[in-house]
DNA sequence: TCTTTTACCTAACGTTCGTTAGTATACTAA
DNA sequence: TTAGTATACTAACGAACGTTAGGTAAAAGA
């Protein structure tokens, strides 16, 4: 309990909080009481409770999503797909609270202006980013553009599922999904 | 100002701000000034802050959503799809920011178990419900489950896009994204 | 050695919270 | 007319909040 660093506990036990009572519901006493610590010592390691909170979303959860993202592209891409949300599933309990926060924050439930605004640029990056991979494979196809959309809304949806309604997806379910939305892509390669 | 009954006028504000601060950021002293009145008003008409937001996810939302459901079925499934998304961008503010907050616990991000667990009753009905509409069009089809499995989390991302998000779909999008998930299933109702 | 820094604490500050006691005014029924 | 009820208020309660003042004890640096 004592071999972590109080910095690191706290910030562990705070995602907790914040992630079950949201930023107002949860206090900082609270916080230290989990951790076992007195309350001005959240305050020796964070400058304020809105700072502790920022300190997850802008590094915590960008750190992790930025680690997702930089997942290698390999085999098909319903494979790829498939394999990066079935992933999810196996995420440590730490991992997916700061994910689920950050979802969070993302369809703008919590946090503040500055923090959503983050979030805007992030979701900028997101469509271009599926366009690029996609990009082989659905050139010839007429309605490209709405096939990448569909695909992107349709893995947000199941990282909600997985990430913040704590659902367990199996993989052939996500399969069958991501190649519904797919269908007569992967052919294309061959042609 | 004053035509509208109070307990009308104090749910409407509170609604606003459920919304913008969660349960636990609004308090029952910012809805009272909002709506004008003294802060003992708020507890004549609602015994506590609880019971006013209960009220405005047991009533207001489940209302909304019934109204929602019992849209009629017309034209083709596309069409119908369609027109029922694309009906949310013109949403009253009010009827949206009571969705916003039904979907927000419907998301575990806000309200107690009590409100959750009525969620999750009301999310078993959404799949069959679909699947009752989709049937006549996708019984010849081997990935019938999954299609409607898949169509109904393509409604969830859209959904939340306009209600949550605040954004503006426009009707041709939401057309192209259904009609990529419901692909040579149009097509089945003449062979 | 002595001084400074680091890591921790108890106790309290002022503010705001949800909630209620107590009272006034206006309409309604008798 | 008068008793009662519905609608409104001012003022305050105790509790909990974020935050800080001020201190201690041990380790590190000089």
């Amino acid at each position: 309990m004592e071999e972590k660093d109080l910095r690191i506990r706290i910030k562990e036990v705070a995602v907790e909080h914040f992630n079950r009572n949201g930023y107002h519901g949860t206090t900082i006493r609270s916080i230290a009481r989990d951790v076992g610590c007195s309350l001005p010592m959240i305050y020796y390691y964070y400058s304020s409770k809105k700072e502790l909170f920022d300190e997850i979303i802008k590094k915590e959860f960008f750190d992790l999503v930025k680690r997702q993202a930089s997942h290698v592209k390999s085999g098909s891409v319903v494979d790829f797909y498939t394999k990066f949300i079935y992933g999810l599933n196996h995420l440590s309990d730490y991992d997916r609270q700061v994910y689920r926060l950050g979802i969070k924050v993302y369809l703008t439930f919590d946090g503040d202006e500055e923090l959503m605004g983050l979030m805007d640029e992030w979701e900028k990056g997101i469509m271009p980013r599926h366009r690029e991979i996609l990009k082989p494979y659905i050139q010839n196809t007429p309605n490209e553009e709405a096939v990448v959309r569909t695909l992107v809304h349709l893995l947000e949806t199941m990282i909600e599922n997985i990430v913040v309604k704590n659902r367990y997806l199996p993989e052939e379910e996500i399969r069958e999904e991501i190649a519904i939305v797919l269908q007569g892509i992967e052919r294309d390669r061959f042609s």
